[in-house]
DNA sequence: TTCGACCTGACAGCGGCCTGACAGCCGCCG
DNA sequence: CGGCGGCTGTCAGGCCGCTGTCAGGTCGAA
């Protein structure tokens, strides 16, 4: 874990740098607006600790061009005692959270940890085979990298073979899968929404083996 | 937005719904320990607001059953003025904030706007979407930069799309979300709104996947 | 060659979704 | 207190895209 310590007072920084540090955190510290503003646009941090009174550049100012370049990494505020103005104002901006001076390293650490753990686990989960890709959270799917129009049927046909791509699917698998046990379809209905998919995804991407299944393609070594 | 919030004492709890229904969310409270873990352990809010003296059950505890159980909603803690060790114990617990009593309305406010945002992944209060922007502070809509007034209902549609804008976001979810689980409309509810949306909107801002759901435009590359 | 598994285009029914109209509710104001 | 207007849920009607079915056609294995 990577974090941005911006502070202009020699005492706090070094002993924030202390505290995170045992911690297990590889702490970067840097005491001036101009140079947080730089670090924080170019380099990437699992957290920053911001201290709102800086030289040369207000740490708001710096926070909010920041946001506006879409960073998005956690920022931790220090602000003064009792300015809780200064407090929505910092957290309008964009920061996660902000600490009170003085306070306890004991809780500067326990926030830092929790923002980072909130901060991670995110993005999408994207799922590839072959020229196939499927983003299972934004429900798309993008052959060759161009988006492509499926269907509800067929988005969940493709994610069940997606979901098992290093085997062939038998038919009966799928239409368990596609449809319950209760409305169950003959086996021509799969066919179709097979060959409509084909029509989309063009030759070499949703296979056949004849007498057992479906399958996407490339499907492992053999075959 | 949907927010829970879990209070003994009936004026603060009366007092913080009003605030935060004021600021667009949608409120439900709680008065015991036993039935905020039931409540957040079955329903799907964006936002809990969490008092730790509870009857029945400490909130303390509550947390951390929600979070052993895989809960991972942001959950605001209210504590004591100065207990420090209640404070650190709570963050640890699992909780993603916290705000010593007694506090400001607009403080709380600016909090929870923050915690909903950043849970998504959002840094700033200023969202944008193609020629939409929403600015979640002031409650504030625009399109092409022209000011647009939209119903109660309408902007909180609306946030909850812009707060997942990288995602097509099924019927269901925004029902759940728009009202609560206990006065259930029927789809064609939301249908209407986003029917009386799409006359203020005009074309191409409010888009739907037939069978997956409403998204912004324009979502991800292509299409 | 024969048979059965599989493919394909056409087509019709269904159901998801849209829309306009209407009525109940509530806050506002005279 | 009563009327008024904005907000919103419900209803009925209609459109159109999705999807199962059918009737052939094709292909591979024995």
């Amino acid at each position: 874990m990577r974090v941005l310590v911006v502070e202009d007072d020699a005492r706090i920084a070094s002993d924030l740098k202390a505290a995170l540090e045992s911690a297990g955190f590889r702490v970067e510290s840097c005491g001036d607006g101009e140079n947080a503003w730089f670090l924080g646009d170019t380099e990437e941090y699992d957290l920053v600790v911001l201290d709102l009174g800086l030289p040369r550049l207000d740490g708001l100012t710096v926070l909010k061009r920041w946001r506006g370049n879409g960073r998005e990494m956690p920022v931790l505020v220090l602000t003064a005692r009792g300015a809780w103005a200064e407090r929505v104002e910092g957290i309008d901006a964009g920061a996660d959270d902000y600490l009170p001076k003085p306070f306890r390293m004991e809780e500067l650490v326990a926030r830092a940890r929790a923002l980072v753990r909130r901060s991670a686990g995110r993005g999408s989960a994207l799922q590839e085979a072959g020229e196939l890709a499927i983003d299972t959270n934004r429900m798309f799917v993008s052959l060759r990298g161009v988006p492509l129009s499926v269907t509800a049927l067929e988005y969940r046909l493709l994610s069940y073979l997606m979901l098992h791509k290093d085997r062939i699917i038998p038919p009966v698998e799928l239409l368990e899968h596609l449809y319950g046990d209760e409305d169950a379809r003959e086996a021509n209905a799969l066919e179709a929404v097979v060959a409509r998919l084909r029509r989309k995804l063009g030759p070499n991407v949703l296979g056949t083996r004849r007498g057992f299944g479906y399958f996407l393609e490339p499907l492992g070594p053999g075959r």
